[in-house]
DNA sequence: GTATATGCAAAGGGTTTGCACGGTT
DNA sequence: AACCGTGCAAACCCTTTGCATATAC
């Protein structure tokens, strides 16, 4: 998949700066992103990259449809490439892993919520806590609540 | 229901001070309540009440089982009594309105996470985005995307 | 060459923390 | 008297914004 983000920035009327490519990359490469984790990435291969820049261009890069964020948990969004199939973002409480999940899981879900309300649920927008298989079987766990995004 | 805070503060230990009652009554009046909205509702009965306190107080009443909150968009999370039967929210990324749901409207969702992931998700922490039925039904919205809490 | 992007630095919103005072027990 | 809780102010994290410079087209 990965499209040629070179190319639909174009098409969308945006330049394909190296800053750009090389967000996209950091997003591809790492899964579920923060904005500072993308930074990282980008700053090995170009130090001089500012934080805002990053910021910019996720949202450029959202706008043409080449990225998406989703809310998992409580710091950061985390972005991910917007071309496969969508999918669920369930993050542990104890330990922070982020697990997915096809979106095709909640559709029954969807359709429940969309029959009593009328409303129409985006599941895969935000993150789901819970406690994974491991911390569910191990005792105390490492992060009580929270703890930071990915 | 609305179990007396007083009497749960003492029993873990805790002062039942007038702020503490005042933010829990702000916690029952209003519902999806923001630390910022439940001071605006202290300040009128108690103008000097900091809101550094509302955040301490909301931890202490959390701990003790009188209130939860859950993540409801990207703002400040949202305050509730914790007595009755969990609910989902639903905030709807054209107007902000949040509307809710018994949580059991989740269980078929979560036991197939489960089987699938080994994860015991609590779909009730995180608030879930989607479209209303009034603003499926207007063209234009508001907010495009997130916007703040309640 | 020109409009767009970037880097930098400062500002902004939300939340947390240190500290001394005030109120309960 | 001892302690817990509060108000105040400062600090912190994350994100946004203004502005001058650099760059892709």
């Amino acid at each position: 998949m990965t499209p040629d983000g070179a190319e639909v920035l174009h098409r969308h009327g945006y330049r394909a700066t190296p800053q750009r490519l090389l967000v996209l990359d950091a997003v591809v490469e790492l899964r579920h992103a923060t904005p500072e984790q993308i930074l990282a990435y980008v700053h090995r291969r170009a130090p001089a990259v500012n934080l805002s820049t990053v910021y910019r261009v996720l949202e450029v890069l959202e706008s043409v449809g080449l990225v998406s964020h989703a809310h998992i948990g409580t710091g950061s969004p985390t972005y991910h490439v917007a071309d496969g199939p969508a999918h669920l973002h369930f993050r542990c409480t104890g330990c922070g892993r982020v697990q997915s999940l096809p979106a095709d899981v909640a559709v029954e879900f969807e359709e429940a919520v969309l029959a009593r309300l009328g409303f129409a649920a985006d599941v895969a927008h935000t993150g789901i806590y819970g406690r994974c298989a491991d911390c569910l079987a191990a005792p105390g766990a490492a992060t009580p609540d929270d703890g930071g995004p990915t």
